[in-house]
DNA sequence: CAAAACTAATCAAACGATTGATTAGTGGAA
DNA sequence: TTCCACTAATCAATCGTTTGATTAGTTTTG
């Protein structure tokens, strides 16, 4: 019964990310998700209270392990600057594209520029992957394996950029790239190892010596 | 009079910008616009027809003279890629940081998965942009002045996406880079000069052979 | 010129539809 | 019986839009 109950929560949740990312957080209607999941209205605030809690929910599933991932890779001494950031970008770069329809939502979210309650938390999730990343940058430019006059503020929004445009505006990526970035097929085939390549060339290009 | 009806209507559409930008297409209510815009209600159906008839006059405004600049920089046959490529970034930076909340309400419609007939008109609009850049990347390439063995397609995500990064995600690059990048005086003399000259120099260092 | 006819701009009020949320109650397992 | 998972029906609030009436300004007409 436990099990199943998770089983079905972790539906719900699945079926309400997309939907989210498929309209919006104001765009998608409680009916729709609970349409969608095949479980009743009523069932959305029993189990998360409201419809922002649904939300929070689908963040709280995502993040934890994610962002356990990351930090380990940036405080592991044992490794180089240049091969955290490789760990880094392999990390990201699956983790993201593997969960596109979670950093869809989060992204269009986090955009709005009134601040609320809702954005501040997603705010602070954010922040730490950036905070990790910048210091592994300013790790290697402290040790003089990255190159000094760089713009390590700016980089980090390259990075993060960059991946964001291909994920967040998917109908232009797919035209541009020439394949459908939201197809699982071509995303395991093509667009990982590209992007994962392109990104640590380009670091490479601009952090080398 | 004719003058006075354009400037009402503009106002109305510098509101809505900033509301929509705020709070998202289906978060911000028409009441909330006119609202805030000091007009009744029926002077957005009026004047527009509906709400989505206020958030294409907002683009209408906005992309015919950008469009026409960024292509004829494009098709000028007297300067060299290197030089095409400065002066795109120059206006394009100018314009996307002016204009931050015209843009923000842009990315966040268009980053929906769903395909809708608003969302193939904001692709469309886009794309020309993405299209001028290629081209000149493209002759560049062909011509020998930029390297050969580089990804096009996802420098094109980066130029981009960098600069979303700052705009769209203003509570992060605010934290990041130390300033309110929504603050007109930062961005004047802060914001602009910093980000034309990085990704300059991102471009160069990746593009240079 | 002045009265009448017409037009565009604006308003308060109300429309039906949809929203997120709640209720009262059902059925089955422990 | 008691508790938990679940449902159909319903709630008040808000949504985008439409309405009919009023104002102010312009044109036409006698």
């Amino acid at each position: 019964m436990e099990k199943e109950k998770t089983d079905k929560k972790d539906h719900i949740l699945d079926v309400a990310e997309r939907i989210f990312a498929e309209f919006g957080y104001d765009g998608a209607s409680t009916r729709a998700i609970s349409g969608e999941a095949g479980v009743n209205m009523a069932m959305l605030n029993y189990y998360f209270g409201s419809k922002e809690g649904v939300f929070l929910a689908i963040f709280e599933r995502r993040i934890a392990l994610f962002q356990q991932v990351l930090a380990e890779i940036g405080d592991d001494a044992s490794i180089s600057p240049w091969e955290k950031l490789d760990k880094y970008i392999e990390s990201y770069v699956e983790k993201v594209v593997n969960n596109n329809c979670f950093h869809i939502m989060l992204h269009r979210e986090i955009s709005k520029t009134k601040k609320s309650e809702l954005t501040d938390k997603i705010t602070a999730i954010v922040m730490k992957n950036v905070t990790v990343f910048q210091g592994i940058i300013a790790d290697g430019v402290k040790s003089g394996e990255f190159k000094k006059d760089t713009d390590q503020e700016l980089l980090v929004a390259t990075v993060f950029g960059t991946k964001n445009y291909i994920i967040n505006t998917p109908h232009i990526s797919s035209v541009v790239l020439g394949y459908d970035v939201l197809d699982g097929e071509a995303q395991e085939d093509k667009l990982k190892p590209r992007l994962k390549k392109y990104l640590k060339n380009l670091l490479k290009a601009y952090l080398q010596n």
